[in-house]
RNA sequence: UCCCCGGUAGCUCAACGGCAGAGCGGGUGGCUGUUAACCACUAGGUUGGCGGUUCGAAUCCGUCCCGGGGAGCCA
C-alpha cells in the first residue's frame, strides 16, 4: 500500500499525481453530484479534504463513509480554490476500509468533555487535542533524549522490578508470581515460594541505580515508567508515570540547579517551535494564557531562594494560609504556589531545605540543620523537579541511616559507592507527565497520559 | 483517606414538589465549492441504584455507586 501521509501532503511544495492518503474521515459534506470528505491520519493537527464527485470510483461506497470511518482516497493533490485550505485532494477513487456505525460510533462532529472522552480513552487520540497531545507527548520524549545526548549524558535503564524497599519515595507495588491459591501460608515459606525468592516489587524511583551509573559513566540520566501505590486521588497523581532523573558525578548543587533549569528551558523552547501547531490549539483551547506561561519560563532566569528566605517571604507575605509556615516544617501547595505565582510570578528554586523534612540521602549542609536539596516550583503546576546533592560521605550518610532508624544492610551496594572512589554528585527527578501539563495548560494528568492508571482505575 | 460540587436523551445542559425540554449528534428528504456548512421532518428517557417522606418526587431525606474539584502525600 503505497501511500503519503497527510502531513507530507500539505507540505507539498507542488501540484501531484496520483496521491494516495489513508485515514479516519472527520465529516463529509454532501453536496449535489459530490462531497468533501475531511480526513485524518493521526500524522499532524490538520485534515486533507478530499472533493469526491460522482464519477470517481467508489462514489456510491461514500453514503457508508461517516465519522470515524477508515478510508483511502487516491487523485490529484490540487491547490484548493476554497478558503481555509491551500491544498486539496481531487478524489479519483474512493475505498471504505472499515467503516463506523454512526449511530453507535461515540466521537461526534463536535467538541467532548474530557471527562467523557476518559471512559473511551481507547478512540481519543482520534480527537484534535488527543491527538495533539500524544504527538507532543512523543516528540518531547525524543526532545529529552536529545538535550542529554547533547550534553554528553548516557541513558540508563534502571529495572522496574527491584527486590529493595528502601527507594524511600512512597507505597510500593508488590510484584508476585504466586496465585492467589498459592498465596496462603507463612510469611518465609511464600517468600521462598515466590519467583525470586524474595519480596519484589515495582520500582518508585531509578534514582539509586543513576548514582551508581552516574559514579561510572560520569553523567547519566535515566526515564522510564515508575510506580506508586498511594491512594491519592487528585488530578496530578498516577499510580504509573514516567519520570526522568539525571545524576551527575563531581557536580554540585549548584550544577544540579543549572541543568535543571537549562533542561526546563530547552523543552520549552522545542515545544515551541517543534509542536507549534499542536500547541496553537492548546494556546486556543484549554489555557488563553499558555504562550504567556512559556515565554515567562523562557525569558529570565529562574529566581534562585533559599529555604529559610521562603519562609520569611511567606510570614511577611501578610497572606491567610491554612497551614502554618515556619522553618522546619515542608511548605504546603498553598506556600509553593504563593511563592511561584504571586511572589515571583515565575519558576524559582528553593534550596538548602532543612534536614528533618527530607530524604536520608541529601547531602548535609555545614551547617548541619539543612541539606543540599532543590526543588523547582512553577506556577500553575508547583513542584515540577525535586532533587539534591547526594551525600557522599560515608560516616555522615551512615549516621543518617540510622538516625532514620533505616537498616545499613539493606543498602550495602548504595554504601559501597562511598566506600570506593566516592565522589561528590548530584541529580533530580522530574515528572514527566507534569512537563506535559505545563507546557499544554492541560489540568488533570489523566489526559496526559495514553491510558491512565489511578486509584481504583485499571481500564484498557 | 478527608472536605466540597455533580449524575436528566448518544453528547452538553435546562426544568428545582405538580404533563421531562433545548441545542448538538443520529435517521430521512432538500439545497449549496462546502469549512464543527445550511433548511425541513423524524426517532430517541425506568431522570445513576436501592430505600424513605408526600395526594404527587428528576426535584426533599437516607444510603450505596460513579464523575469532577480541593486537601494531605508526592513527581
Amino acid at each position: 500500500m503505497k501511500r503519503i501521509r497527510i502531513a507530507a501532503a500539505l507540505d507539498a511544495s507542488a501540484p501531484m499525481d496520483a496521491v494516495t492518503v489513508m485515514g479516519w474521515a472527520r465529516t463529509r459534506r454532501d453536496a449535489k453530484g459530490f462531497s468533501f470528505l475531511e480526513i485524518n491520519d493521526g500524522s499532524c493537527l490538520a485534515n486533507i479534504q478530499a472533493v469526491v464527485d460522482e464519477q470517481a470510483e467508489g462514489y456510491a461506497d461514500l453514503k457508508d463513509i461517516g465519522v470515524g470511518a477508515a478510508v483511502s482516497v487516491t487523485g490529484k493533490l490540487v491547490a484548493s480554490p476554497g478558503k481555509g485550505q491551500k491544498w486539496e485532494l481531487q478524489a479519483e477513487r474512493v475505498a471504505l476500509v472499515g467503516g463506523a456505525d454512526q449511530e453507535t460510533y461515540p466521537l461526534q462532529k463536535k467538541r467532548h468533555s474530557d471527562e467523557f472522552l476518559r471512559g473511551v480513552a481507547h478512540l481519543r487520540p482520534r480527537t484534535n487535542k488527543y491527538g495533539a497531545m500524544f504527538r507532543i507527548r512523543s516528540e518531547l520524549a525524543f526532545a529529552i533524549h536529545n538535550f542529554f545526548r547533547g550534553r554528553g549524558f548516557y541513558y540508563v535503564h534502571s529495572p522496574i522490578l527491584t527486590g529493595s524497599d528502601c527507594e524511600g519515595a512512597g507505597e510500593m507495588f508488590r510484584v508476585t508470581s504466586l496465585s492467589l491459591d498459592e498465596a496462603q501460608g507463612a510469611k518465609e515459606e511464600l517468600r521462598a515460594k515466590d519467583f525470586f525468592g524474595k519480596d519484589a516489587y515495582l520500582t518508585v524511583s531509578g534514582q539509586l541505580s543513576a548514582e551508581m551509573f552516574a559514579c561510572s559513566l560520569g553523567n547519566v540520566y535515566t526515564f522510564g515508567p515508575t510506580f506508586r501505590a498511594e491512594h491519592s486521588d487528585t488530578s496530578r497523581h498516577a499510580a504509573e508515570f514516567w519520570m526522568l532523573e539525571p545524576e551527575m558525578a563531581f557536580a554540585d548543587i549548584t550544577d544540579n540547579m543549572n541543568l535543571a533549569e537549562d533542561l526546563l528551558k530547552y523543552l520549552t523552547e522545542f515545544a515551541m517551535t517543534s509542536c507549534a501547531a499542536d500547541l496553537d490549539l492548546f494556546a486556543r483551547f484549554v489555557d488563553k494564557e499558555l504562550m504567556g506561561n512559556l515565554e515567562n519560563i523562557l525569558r529570565e532566569p529562574f529566581v534562585r531562594l533559599p529555604y529559610a528566605e521562603a519562609v520569611d517571604i511567606l510570614k511577611k507575605s501578610g497572606k491567610k494560609f491554612e497551614y502554618p509556615v515556619d522553618f522546619g516544617l515542608d511548605l504546603q501547595s498553598e506556600h509553593e504556589r504563593y511563592i511561584t505565582e504571586e511572589h515571583f510570578k515565575k519558576p524559582v528554586i528553593v534550596y538548602d531545605y532543612p534536614k528533618g523534612i527530607k530524604a536520608f540521602y541529601m547531602r548535609l549542609n555545614d551547617d548541619n540543620e539543612t541539606v543540599a536539596a532543590m526543588d523547582v516550583l512553577v506556577p500553575r503546576i508547583g513542584e515540577i523537579v525535586g532533587g539534591s546533592q547526594r551525600e557522599e560521605r560515608l560516616d555522615v550518610l551512615e549516621t543518617r541511616i540510622s538516625e532514620l532508624g533505616l537498616g545499613k544492610e539493606e543498602y550495602w551496594w548504595y554504601l559501597d559507592i562511598r566506600r570506593f572512589g566516592s565522589v561528590p554528585h548530584a541529580g533530580f527527578g522530574l515528572g514527566f507527565e507534569r512537563l506535559l501539563m505545563l507546557m499544554t495548560g492541560v489540568t488533570n494528568i489523566r489526559d496526559v497520559i495514553p491510558f491512565p492508571r489511578t486509584y481504583r482505575h485499571l481500564e484498557f
